[in-house]
DNA sequence: ATGAAAGCGCTAACAG
DNA sequence: CTGTTAGCGCTTTCAT
């Protein structure tokens, strides 16, 4: 069924069928209403590929995150979808799976199927790759901290050395003075950042950094608990532990229930994501909650913002989005205040 | 750059220019280097619309999912996004957020872009609905219990009842006579082939059934707490309870905790479908773990089947798979033997 | 082995 | 307000 047909079953011109698609209001309301009628009919629907092939523009936008299982990256993948979806834009969603080939072959495809834009989160891609698709004049956006940054592409991110200033500050409000960090993001640039909202919040109570209580790991459990085993073992032990990710926090308690250092009577601990895992934990976890879908929502609208200006050939010039992140009281840094929570 | 531009720079014809891309054999070893690099260095793309056109396929198939949040399920859309991806398809990510009327949108864009085939995921879909894709001749299959069903469609499920049989068949191993049932999924279907494997191990044991001990509910965790109350407030509670899902085995367990009865030396639990909860929960959660990744996999691979003999013409006659699912024995059953874990 | 040309289904400029 | 027609970029017969 394509649009000869109805023009002939509706004894009218293919133009005019064309029209009462795209621009109706230059359509007789009585024609218009006969045609509108034989399409029902007939059950017609425009061959996707013929209009592509017009507009050049396939209404919708590529996502490629490093993990469709882990829930943080959905909750972005969503607000993405979420903004994309009301604009009538169709996202594909790439599983990148954290590895550079991968999430090459994907940008390949993506290109090849000339999506309107691309959203990047947490990407492994290299300068040369962001210069390819920006050669291909396809609108992008980066979410989070990508391996590739750059002035001169936009990006949505979290302000993580406000962050951990906050999680610190929380525990000196809490009175806790010999507080440790254990840090150890991938990427990079997080960790220096949460490294220095930690030394900023303690310079500002006047406390002296100790070497010591400064650990550096890799970002899974184990390291976190290993992390904290060792702290523990110090002549003087912190009475808190600030851990830049939850997994670290959730290794460091470990070792706590393991050696019976009791959290937090004996010292308290606070995380960075509130991944789902921290509300799940006993003692629950304190810890800095990212606005994982208002990035998705925020950087998918960045990225219309700049197909539109695009149409409309005007320049924008890249933009850099901070967001804030959010302190999570539980009750793991023996805090008396609590968020209320589903059981 | 199109593929005029390309044949005028290499000196031929489009004709040959479409060959090397398409019937690379028909061309003459040297013009086809020669229009190799020449597209090469052009950066030459294919217009993915023209070529649509005219082999009118997408190399693309759409994936239904009812949450994309929910991690079991992007576990099936992993599966279903390997096997597409082996087969150089790419998968559109539909969220169907269980709304019916978010669904039917989805089908229509994805029936408007063309998809070459439908993968639904417990879909709210009703008849008319896959009637429309059939009508499309677009090939679909069914994964997990849709609201849905019926032999005309391709489905790919878990065994239920049988699992609930496992289960029950694991607390009778333990030496536990008096079980009760917690049951009440969506969808109903899958309630009920949960009941009938619970009463079969009964019989099988010539264990009497005791209706008090068989409570249908809501599939949330609250719900779980109060079937438990019950069970717990009985003249004779039992010694052991089947939860139909994880979410209802975790109310139960938090209802214990409540009342000071101790899982499993009083009670033992066993739940159903092994979400991620139940291995963080305390005592972690003995269940029936689903194959999901592998139900994607069957699925798509189904799909793919379909779509081939479709190409060729021939005619595939609807299948039913049915998947087993495997007994992951913790703690919340007291049993001896347990499976190794990360913590 | 290669080229000319028709056609895939639709849109839009142009003419009326 | 409507029809005619020339493309959009590519594939594929049919010649040569």
């Amino acid at each position: 069924m394509n649009i000869k047909e109805i023009a002939r079953k509706a004894g009218v011109s293919v133009a005019t069928v064309s029209r009462v698609l795209n621009h109706p209001e230059n359509v007789a309301p009585k024609t218009k209403e006969h045609i509108l009628k034989v399409m029902e009919e007939s059950e017609y629907i425009p061959n996707w590929f013929a209009r592509g092939l017009n507009f050049n523009k396939t209404n919708t936008i590529g996502l490629l995150i490093p993990n469709i299982l882990n829930p943080g990256y959905m909750e972005i993948a969503k607000g993405v979808e979420d903004v994309a979806h009301q604009k009538d834009y169709t996202t594909l969603l790439c599983n990148g799976e954290n590895e550079l080939d991968k999430e090459r072959k994907y940008i390949d495809t993506l290109i090849k199927r000339r999506i309107d834009g691309i959203v990047l989160i947490s990407s492994l891609l290299e300068h040369e790759d962001i210069m390819n698709i920006k050669k291909q004049e396809i609108p992008i956006v980066l979410i989070g901290e990508n391996k590739y940054m750059s002035a001169d592409v936009p990006l949505v991110r979290i302000d993580c050395q406000n962050g951990a200033y906050k999680a610190v500050k929380h525990l000196i409000e809490n009175k806790y003075k010999d507080i440790a960090i254990i840090y150890g993001d991938t990427p990079e640039q997080e960790n220096k950042r949460k490294l220095i909202g930690y030394k900023q919040a303690l310079e500002e109570e006047k406390i002296i950094e100790n070497p010591e209580y400064i650990i550096e790991v890799g970002n899974n459990i184990e390291e976190g608990y290993i992390a904290a085993k060792k702290l523990i073992d110090l002549k003087k032990p912190p009475r808190a532990i600030f851990a830049s990710s939850d997994l670290l926090a959730i290794g460091a308690i470990d070792a706590m229930k393991d050696y019976e250092v009791k959290v937090p009577e004996q010292i308290a601990v606070i995380g960075f994501d509130n991944i789902q895992m921290a509300n799940l934990i006993e003692p629950k976890l304190t810890t800095i909650a990212k606005p994982m879908h208002k990035m998705g929502v925020v950087g998918a609208r960045l990225l219309f913002d700049i197909m539109d200006s695009k149409d409309n050939g005007d320049q924008i010039k890249p933009r850099e989005i901070l967001l804030q992140s959010k302190l999570k009281i539980r009750k793991s840094c023996g805090h008396k205040e609590r968020i209320g929570e589903i059981f």
